[in-house]
DNA sequence: TCTGGGGTCCTAGGACCC
DNA sequence: TCTGGGGTCCTAGGACCC
């Protein structure tokens, strides 16, 4: 065996339940519901994670708190707690950093590794075992030549297994899946790669790049097709993300129409989102107000601000603003502001480039 | 199953300028 | 004005992911 540059995809298994179940070691066994605050009879409310025995109710991530009591009665609900998640993610994360790996964090429960040795998998049960010791938490881990490879083999490693997918096995693997098996393909590309007789991963890598561009873009349409060929990002950024934006937005239980009601909500989510800016230390360029009116049209208005600022009034009164350019005749069930920050100067990011 | 919240990136059309 | 072509910015929406 040869020494090589390997991609691997450490993924926490079922994060959120998992998390809960070692706060509420007595749960084990039982159909458990992790979403909202908590309590099932609040309309607009959908879990987070169900456990697997939850699941064997047919209760799923997504799915209405409210259908999920209708499906399993005896279940136990308890509230969503981004604080506690996000303390056992960095458990985890600084697990990873203790190896000679470069470390890629994806989000909570996520992160690409990149690592030069002759045995990926022996690497990957050693991450395994210290991360259950550590933490108690299973993960499991996907080995590839990149990143999109090393992701689908996390997914065929589920539960707390270890799968190696590269350009070697991609074909047999792959070829005869949909292509809604690869990792940016969801539903909607599905169908429209379908209706041009493009069904299986296969059939989309021999596709003609140009005939996919013009139907999907000069960008996605051959995007598509690297995709189905295995191929995909090798580099790891070790550098923490810096974000684009951020946004705050709230869906009523139930339906928001008087006037000063709905201007009084997009001000405090305004406030909120410039409060946010300002603790994180960036500066907002734009402003985009989300409207989602009964039963489910969404609709958004933006505009780039004067000068870029971090001052809650300013925001605030430019949300308004914004609110304004809507037709309000219609109940509204979500009200959201999102900001587009300034890149931050001196930004040079360390790219640590494997092949 | 009356459908959360927080992100990222791409596309297309119009305005505007040269 | 019976008007070419390209570049860039702004805005609204779509798709995807966790």
């Amino acid at each position: 065996m040869s020494t090589k540059d390997w991609i691997l995809h450490l993924d926490l298994d079922q994060f959120i339940a998992a998390v809960e179940l070692l706060r509420h070691p007595e749960l084990r066994g039982k159909p458990v519901v992790v979403g909202g605050s908590g309590d099932p009879t609040q309309p607009r409310t959908v879990a987070a994670t169900a456990t697997y025995e939850a699941r064997e109710h047919g209760i799923h991530s997504g799915m209405p708190l409210r259908t999920a009591l209708r499906r399993c009665p005896d279940a136990i609900f308890l509230p969503s707690d981004p604080p506690a998640y996000e303390a056992a993610s960095e458990r985890v994360m600084n697990i990873l950093h203790t190896f000679p790996v470069r470390v890629e964090i994806w989000g909570w429960d996520e992160a690409f590794l990149g690592a030069t040795t002759d045995d990926p998998e022996t690497l990957a049960a050693d991450l395994q075992h210290a991360v259950h010791n550590h933490t108690g938490l299973t993960c499991s881990v996907g080995i590839g030549d990149n990143k999109h490879q090393a992701k689908l083999a996390s997914g065929f490693a589920k539960p707390a297994g270890i799968h190696r997918l590269t350009s070697d096995n991609w074909a047999e693997t792959m070829n005869h899946r949909p292509t809604q098996a690869l990792w940016g393909i969801g539903a909607r590309t599905s169908k429209k790669l379908a209706d041009l007789g493009l069904h299986t991963v296969a059939q989309l890598a021999a596709a003609d790049p140009r005939h996919l561009a013009a139907h999907f873009g000069p960008t996605n349409g051959p995007w598509y097709r690297y995709l189905a060929l295995g191929k995909g990002e090798a580099e790891i950024v070790t550098t923490p993300w810096i974000a684009r934006g951020h946004s705050r937005e709230t869906t009523f239980p139930h339906d928001l129409t008087d006037p000063a009601d709905i201007t009084h909500h997009v001000a405090a989510l305004a406030r909120q989102v410039a409060h946010d800016a300002g603790e994180a230390g960036r500066q907002v360029t734009r402003v985009t107000v989300k409207v989602r009116f009964t039963p489910f049209l969404t609709r958004t208005r933006q505009s780039k601000l004067p000068a870029t600022t971090t001052d809650p009034d300013t925001i605030a009164q430019a949300a308004v603003t914004i609110l304004h350019r809507f037709d309000l005749n219609r109940p509204i069930r979500l009200l959201g502001v999102a900001v587009e920050y300034t890149p931050p100067e001196n930004d040079q990011p360390t790219l640590v480039t494997l092949e």
